[in-house]
DNA sequence: AGTCTAACTTACTCGAAGTAGGTTACCTCC
DNA sequence: GGAGGTAACCTACTTCGAGTAAGTTAGACT
């Protein structure tokens, strides 16, 4: 008999806990299969305590995805921050992203896949992923570029975040088979799109 | 009182109209929020019918993701083929890609915000256009630089893939102000990658 | 007219999201 | 150290929609 009784805790650490129980779960057998009670036992604790902290199962789902995005964001600002030769950072920013999705799969996974399930909010949620990216971009190339039209910056920002995405995926699926690690992956983005990056947005340096 | 009776039809043909109002359903509230019995309903028919035909709600998520990718894969294979020069296929095939995502609006919409809701099957089924893409893509880069390596034109459909799909989200949903044609947006996309695709994937023509 | 089957129905079960209302541990201030 | 207040927590329910069992009719073809 564990005589280990259930210890209650304070809002904001029980919350954390839930999210990363959470997170798992939906990984694991996906958002739709996932089920609050079995959340809500996993963490210890009854299902009411998970609607009262998050509303709802969307609620939860939303929280998982804005913590993810935090986590990114602090990971890309960290990378960029200070490098001052704009093809420099974004490299290093390019890197970053790489090396976060490589190494947070279980959140990525999660984003990329349990994406809009539950409605509305969750895919704002990582529709506010993107837009932050691409405005990390759009802002780097701006800084690049102070001439360029803004509709250009727009879309290159839009092509760089689309074209990252889709090759996080390739590159964390094809995992085991000769490895392509974060700098590489990096490279094949600046390899294809800097020479246009330079040509299309203004003159040449 | 309207006398209209229900007029029986072939499998074939209900399971089409079938397809046809659950894209409007999924698309309008999405796939969550959308019911077995209201599109039923709509159809004008009992819920048994969907589930003897399509088995389940993902099932019928699925046939529909899956006929859009049919209708995408012949407006590109359309675009393409015959067109010689590799630099004006992938124009060609860009644009067919844009004019899809605009007038099928509601398909588009569905696959990729509806996308993974039900669990894997529908999650499969997207990312199965995705690697169509690839595919297609990859064919066109290898005809075009056919002593590449492997991985590097992989990587490079990739990248096209996700800059196609990134910049079509963006495309549609700047509808009102400032109209991006999806010829322009072609463009972009041509003028970001082609100087990158010429360099990269070995010499020059 | 009789028969066979594909197209269709009504009327249910079942499971998981979400909720109403009450209980208990812990901190605080005397 | 006891009283009181509140944040953390629970049990036991309702509701709603996915999925199903079993039967019914239209109409095609002898």
């Amino acid at each position: 008999m564990s005589t280990e009784r259930r210890r209650r805790m304070p809002r904001a650490q029980r919350e954390r806990q839930m999210v990363t129980v959470a997170e798992e779960m939906f990984a694991e057998r996906g958002y739709q299969a996932a089920s609050m009670d079995e959340i809500a036992e996993r963490v210890g604790v009854s299902k009411p305590m998970l609607y009262e902290y998050f509303g709802s199962k969307e609620g939860l789902l939303v929280a998982c995805i804005r913590r993810a995005r935090a986590e990114l964001l602090a990971a890309i600002t960290g990378a960029v921050d200070g490098v001052a030769n704009p093809e420099d950072a974004l490299r290093a920013g390019l890197v970053a992203f790489f090396e976060f999705t490589d190494s947070h799969r279980r959140a990525w996974q999660l984003i990329r896949r349990e994406a809009v399930a539950a409605g509305q909010a969750a895919a704002d949620e990582i529709e506010a992923i993107r837009a932050q990216q691409s405005a990390i971009d759009a802002a780097l190339l701006a800084r690049f570029r102070p001439d360029a039209p803004q509709r250009d910056l727009e879309a290159a920002a839009e092509i760089i975040v689309g074209a990252c995405e889709r090759l996080s995926i390739w590159y964390v699926e094809r995992d085991g088979l000769d490895r392509v690690t974060a700098k590489q992956a990096a490279e094949y983005v600046m390899d294809l799109l800097w020479y246009g990056l330079r040509s299309t947005l203004g003159s040449p340096t």
